[in-house]
RNA sequence: GGGCGCAUAGCUCAGUUGGUCAGAGCGCUACGUUCACAUCGUAGAGGUCGCAGGUUCGAGUCCUGCUGCGCCCA
């Protein structure tokens, strides 16, 4: 293990010691561990400070982590540690669940090896066992989450079944119940047979199966209404309805029969009786707008008790409801005995077999339908009547809406707005109770001598009504749905219900980020809560994300193994390139495939970086920065800023160009950050490093660096070291490992502070002598760094170099051959080109003895190689390998692609429509394009020219030599 | 049935208010081991931006319709 604060005088000899290449396992642990040591994530309140706050989406705590909660929480740690640096006084509160259905089933699946149910435990042993279960796994997804660099302030770590967020559950439910927010009713719920528990409805999944419609006929009893009796359609179809259905077992619970009240085909029949076959149950028709007519026969089957639409078709014309399938899926006593017991699928079978024997089946179709499944377990939900609790969502749901809509919680990509506001102007009341022993109990009793029921956020001793005490009151045996705690989870980790300070200052929370996929399940819910509770949102932006799916496209998921562990790819590529993977080029909003190639990437990304600084370690030997000290000023930016102005003449063209670049890139990445789209931030950052600071910067300064020492090899090497160093700082929330441990081997600034935070706003981690990349100030580009002469001049030689590379490579030069070129243009551009000999020597392989400039009445040299770049005529008089036949060829290709262009530009310029109507500086640029073309026309033409008179008579051959100058 | 999203180089995907935006990575071809990096460098090939209309001086970029795929809701 190294120092983790290295000593001026030992940084030169690290350098030598870095590795030629990047290695991820050894760094990672070493920073994060530097980091809590240092308590650099943790965050105290500070009212003199701006908050920025955000809440972890707290996943199970049983589980592990999954590629979407590796995005979703390299999303959060880039925003907060952007945050951070950019001086907000940042938390990051993380936490985990306790998923009462996902948990609770682990530990039975523990009992079942042992041959044990949960009852054989009894509640309270069994919940100590979940708990024991807890304390040994629940840490596993928190030490996943850090591998992966997150900075959440983990002294703040909650659990939604600790103490505080356990009051604060009680708390709200009590509250709500008194406002008679909170009912206990009998009501259709969907159950699921597997888990034996009420499900709300967004835990039902609807997947398309393939099904049967059977359609099945009733007997119809003699009309007692005479008149129906002699019109109607009944005496066509003899004496009984068909109705069409996809689960006939549910007949057997039948209590109605309904058509559409507009369908001609039943109209006399509404008001007649049928005789439920195999039950003998007599059952009205009659007519309810729900009926489709287009559906099966327009007539169907109606089972209150364990069919959503049915049970408010019940409701509506007071039929009666017949349980006739229980919570195991098992038929009830109420079915004929032949039936009971049975379970539902092969009670299915009995009934179609009993129908069709008795000439009660017409036929059966194939039908595809939805089919609803336990998002849990995947058993197929079983929709019945039960009594159970439930919120009521109408009076919460409102203000949510005008919150939204009034924009004071917004949504990032806004599409998701609607997706949020539709969902909530429909919803349902939310059933809460689970028929779980894990999770928080719901705090109501009730009094067995005076009947009395109660809710209270503390354990009673005694009825408050009549005082009965011990065994005769008792505690509502069902647990809450463990989003109902999720949804307080932006007030209960600051907290509530206590009035803290930390409440006070994060509350509203700046930021959430998670998926679109609990939009519903949380988001929702956590807007209604806050809004009823805080009198406020809980958050002001929800930054919405997609799925990271399989390399085919498909989501990860276990029953189709195809999930990637992001341990695994931590492992193997380090958790910096799994991070820039995840967020690289992702379009907002927007689904992700994982392909293993772009991991690759990014970890040679993180590579080049790496070896980006130990070039700059190497030539940095004895280099002490020197900064002006700016009275007011923090930043080095403007410090820096300060110092080239006094350098300018110091400073060679690369140098200010790459400033000029530097700080272009630096307000594009802010900007990009500001609007949270990371995809942009993270491809800004790797196109400035890669093609410009490295392909480009690193390799003009070269020939300085490598030159005589003296002020101007001093000014190189300090704005390579600016450049470096505040390119790993804006890099670092992307990629936190490596630029921590690249910019603890770069020298700091010199003046006070040393680097240890002298920025971020002088909040109190800066304030302790740390030293670290972490707590840096959030470079911001600086307009005094812009230089438009330096971009226009460097453009022009990579323009020149470009070309002369190309040609060197079409006509297979050896890479190490020095050639010759000769320079025909303007004065300027020749002087550009003039001042930088090093750098053509070096990027374009160019004999420094050999290079000519002249002026554009100059003659052109017969046997050399031309081409036009950036207004300059280059002529590369190479012995021996010009074959003038081949040379013209080329050249006329490129007049022809020269033609094209400035026809195109002309024929727009000569059109008045555009001229008059599009902006000035659209047709100034068009303008510009077009002299542009026209005069590399107009050079290769004339070279075409004076080719053809000298192959011309040997050739005989007089194309190309129009000699047009136009 | 309603809503949303996606269809851009062989593959995976960017392209914010319509005007050098036709791009990146990977893959492919040729060449290269000059002391940051072969987890690399240089150069190159490769797309009428799903289809058909429309608006506009001008449309991957806006509107309409269609086709295909995916998701959500009912």
């Amino acid at each position: 293990m190294e120092t983790t604060t290295a000593t001026s005088a030992g940084r030169s000899q690290e350098a030598f010691g870095l590795p030629k290449a990047y290695d991820p396992r050894e760094i990672e642990p070493r920073w994060y561990d530097f980091w809590l040591r240092e308590r650099l994530f943790s965050a105290e309140v500070d009212p003199n400070r701006e908050p920025f706050s955000m809440v972890i989406p707290p996943p199970n705590v049983t589980g592990q982590l999954h590629m979407g909660h590796a995005l979703d929480n390299t999303m959060q740690d880039i925003l907060v540690r952007w945050e951070r640096m950019r001086g907000k006084n940042a938390v990051w509160i993380p936490g985990t669940d306790h998923a009462g259905i996902a948990t609770q089933i682990r530990v039975e699946e523990e009992l079942a090896k042992e041959g044990k149910t949960r009852y054989d435990l009894g509640r309270e042993a069994f919940l100590e066992r979940v708990w024991a279960w807890k304390e040994h796994y629940g840490h596993r997804i928190i030490q996943q989450l850090q591998r992966l660099g997150s900075s959440c302030d983990w002294n703040r770590e909650r659990f939604t079944m600790d103490e505080g967020c356990s009051r604060a559950v009680r708390e709200v439910f009590v509250r709500l119940y008194e406002k008679g927010l909170i009912y206990q009713g009998d009501y259709i719920i969907n159950c699921c047979p597997r888990c034996r528990t009420a499900l709300s409805d967004i835990e039902v999944e609807h997947e398309e199966s393939d099904g049967s419609l059977y359609y099945i006929r009733y007997p119809l009893l003699p009309s007692s209404s005479p008149a129906a009796a002699s019109s109607s359609a009944a005496a066509q179809t003899g004496e009984f309805i068909v109705v069409a259905t996809t689960r006939p077992e549910t007949m057997l619970g039948d209590t109605g029969i309904a058509v559409h009240p507009q369908d001609e085909r039943y109209r006399g029949l509404v008001g007649r009786r049928a005789l439920l076959p195999l039950v003998g149950r007599e059952l009205p028709v009659f007519a309810d707008e729900y009926v489709d007519p287009e559906f099966g026969t327009g007539a169907v089957k109606v089972t209150p008790a364990h069919d959503p639409n049915d049970f408010d078709m019940g409701r509506r014309h007071a039929l009666e409801m017949v349980k006739v399938i229980d919570e195991d899926a098992r038929m009830t006593d109420a079915v004929p005995v032949p039936y009971r017991g049975l379970s539902r699928e092969e009670c299915r079978r009995r009934v179609v077999a009993d129908l069709e024997a008795q000439g009660y089946l017409v036929k059966v179709e194939p039908l595809r339908h939805a089919v609803g499944h336990c998002s849990r377990c995947g058993t197929v939900v079983e929709p019945l009547v039960s009594q159970q609790w439930f919120v009521r969502m109408r009076p919460l749901a409102e203000p949510a809406l005008a919150a939204v809509r009034e924009g004071r919680v917004r949504f990032v990509p806004e599409r998701f707005t609607t997706l949020f506001l539709n969902w909530v102007e429909n919803v349902r009341d939310w059933c809460i109770s689970r028929q779980l022993w894990w999770g928080h109990r719901i705090p109501v009793w009730y009094c067995d001598r005076c009947g009395h029921r109660w809710a209270a956020t503390d354990d009673p001793e005694e009825c408050p009504r009549c005082g009965a005490r011990g065994s005769e009151i008792r505690q509502d045996p069902d647990v809450l749905d463990t989003w109902f705690s999720s949804a307080l989870w932006p007030f209960s980790t600051l907290g509530w219900p206590e009035q803290t300070p930390e409440l006070e200052h994060w509350y509203p929370t700046t930021l959430l980020v998670t998926g679109f996929d609990i939009i519903f399940f949380w988001v929702a819910r956590m807007v209604f809560m806050g809004l009823e509770f805080m009198g406020d949102v809980p958050f002001r932006t929800v930054l919405i994300h997609g799925l990271v799916r399989d390399a085919l496209g498909r989501k990860m998921s276990k029953s189709l193994g195809n999930g990637i562990d992001p341990i695994d790819v931590i492992e193997e590529y380090g958790a910096d390139a799994l991070r820039f993977t995840l967020v690289n080029g992702v379009g907002p909003g927007n689904d992700m495939r994982y392909v293993p190639e772009r991991v690759e990437a990014s970890r040679n990304f993180a590579n080049k970086v790496w070896n980006a600084t130990r070039f700059a370690l190497l030539n940095l030997e004895g280099f002490s920065p020197e900064l002006p000290a700016i009275p007011g000023t923090s930043g080095t930016v403007a410090r820096m800023a300060g110092w080239v102005a006094a350098h300018r003449k110091d400073l060679s063209l690369a140098d200010r160009w790459i400033l000029s670049r530097w700080s272009r890139a630096a307000r594009e990445l802010t900007h990009h950050l500001e609007e949270y789209d990371l995809g942009e931030a993270a491809r800004e950052l790797y196109d400035f490093i890669w093609d410009e600071l490295c392909d480009w910067y690193i390799e003009m300064s070269k020939p300085r660096l490598y030159g005589a020492p003296g002020p101007a090899r001093e000014a190189t090497r300090q704005v390579l070291w600016f450049v470096l160093r505040s390119t790993l700082e804006m890099l670092h929330p992307f990629m936190p490992f490596v630029t921590e441990e690249l910019w603890q081997r770069l020298p700091d600034p010199p003046g006070p502070g040393e680097g240890s935070g002298d920025g971020g706003a002088g909040g109190p981690p800066s304030q302790r002598r740390v030293r670290s990349i972490m707590i840096q100030p959030w470079p911001t580009a600086d307009p005094r760094l812009i230089d438009e002469e330096a971009e226009r001049e460097v453009g022009l030689l990579r323009e020149v170099i470009g070309a002369i590379r190309n040609l060197r490579a079409e006509l297979q030069v050896a890479p190490g051959r020095k050639i010759r070129a000769l320079f025909y243009g303007s004065e300027p551009s020749l002087r550009t080109l003039g001042d930088s000999p090093e750098l053509m020597q070096q990027l374009a392989g160019l004999d420094p003895e050999g290079v000519e400039m002249h002026d554009t009445g100059a003659a052109r040299p017969h046997q050399a190689l031309a081409v036009v770049a950036g207004g300059v005529e280059i002529y590369l008089p190479l012995a021996g390998m010009v074959d003038l036949a081949a040379e013209k060829a080329r050249l006329e290709k490129e007049l022809a692609q020269a033609r094209t262009e400035a026809e195109r530009s002309a024929r727009r310029l000569a059109d008045e429509r555009f001229v008059a109507k599009a902006p000035p500086s659209v047709v100034e640029r068009e303008k510009e394009r077009l002299a542009r073309y026209e005069e590399i026309k107009a050079k290769l033409a004339a070279r075409l020219a004076l080719l053809a008179g000298v192959t011309g008579p040997e050739a005989g051959d007089g194309a190309g030599a129009e000699g047009c100058r136009s």
